[in-house]
DNA sequence: CCAATATCAGAAAGACTGAAATTG
DNA sequence: CCAATTTCAGTCATTCTGATATTG
């Protein structure tokens, strides 16, 4: 990644050149920002968690096992929750139990699934991991409580258009 | 990815969680928006550029390179605006020129860098795919004009703060 | 017999590291 | 001699497709 600061903001300036030759420019700003601030949040993140020895994928997974009830879930919910493909939550089970912070379980019931279950090492490291994000702020900066919130909800606008839940 | 709405905003319902159990969820929230949204963007770019054999970073580097005033483009500076690290440059570079949407050129004075020169082949290209993305909004989904001008305000404090520019 | 769940093998695109070649 | 620019080789993590095994 070349880091350097630019003297001016690359996206406004390429929104006024495609205002001018293309024409509005409004969505295109919009959707440069958010792949622009996604890699910042990506990179921020994904620094913080390093000495954790954990991906914000992972991370992620871990969270989502502390919150459910039993302290465990499907794989295909996992993957319905954290919006990925079945062979991502494998990929992702896979790794975090190699490092014995999660372990496969048999459904009770239903032989086809399987379970996933955080173990006391998970817990503790999503909890040492929680402490070193919420650190950074999630790399989001810049922004007051009131603006992060109303981010959140433009966001969720989109994701509910684009059919990620009704609600 | 699995692709079914669910009946809830799946976000929402962490954020909840994590109150209880964690602490303040905005940050959270947000970032975890942010994610999902360029997911959805990503894909939906995708879809619309893949009848044209472009990815999204292919044709943003078109774009760049439409706009810039002689044509043409130092490698180092595609880079730098594209925040791309040298050898994805060159990656991308290669694909788009064995395409023939660029040609690679000798810098004049500075023989140690190379200029990139969009084609006409390559000018005809990103007009196609220009007009298939935007058919599709760019996958920005659900906003007005107004709210989608608020989200690019609120990131562009996120790029500011985070060092993208200082402005 | 069909649907659902999870896994595996392989391909693809991208990002990074480290090293090299060329030039300023 | 050092810095800047680009490329190359190799690796790695991620994601998708297609196929398979098992079970409901």
């Amino acid at each position: 990644m070349t880091s350097q600061p630019l003297p001016f903001d690359p996206i406004a300036r390429a929104a006024e050149l495609w205002e001018k030759r293309i024409g509005p420019s409004t969505a295109m700003a919009a959707v440069t920002s958010v792949m622009r601030v996604q890699q910042i949040i990506q990179s921020a993140v994904d620094a913080a968690l390093k000495p954790h020895g954990l991906t914000f994928a992972r991370f992620e997974a871990l969270v989502l096992l502390t919150f459910s009830r039993a302290g465990h879930l499907p794989m295909r919910v996992m993957g319905e929750r954290l919006q990925l493909h079945p062979t991502s939550v494998t990929n992702i089970v896979d790794r975090l139990e190699a490092d014995g912070l999660v372990r496969r379980l048999p459904h009770p019931t239903d032989r086809r699934t399987t379970l996933v279950e955080i173990t006391d090492e998970g817990h503790e490291r999503r909890e040492a991991a929680t402490g070193s994000v919420i650190e950074v702020d999630f790399g989001l900066v810049g922004l007051t409580d009131r603006q992060t919130d109303q981010l959140t909800e433009l966001l969720s606008r989109v994701r509910r258009t684009a059919g990620d839940f009704t609600d």
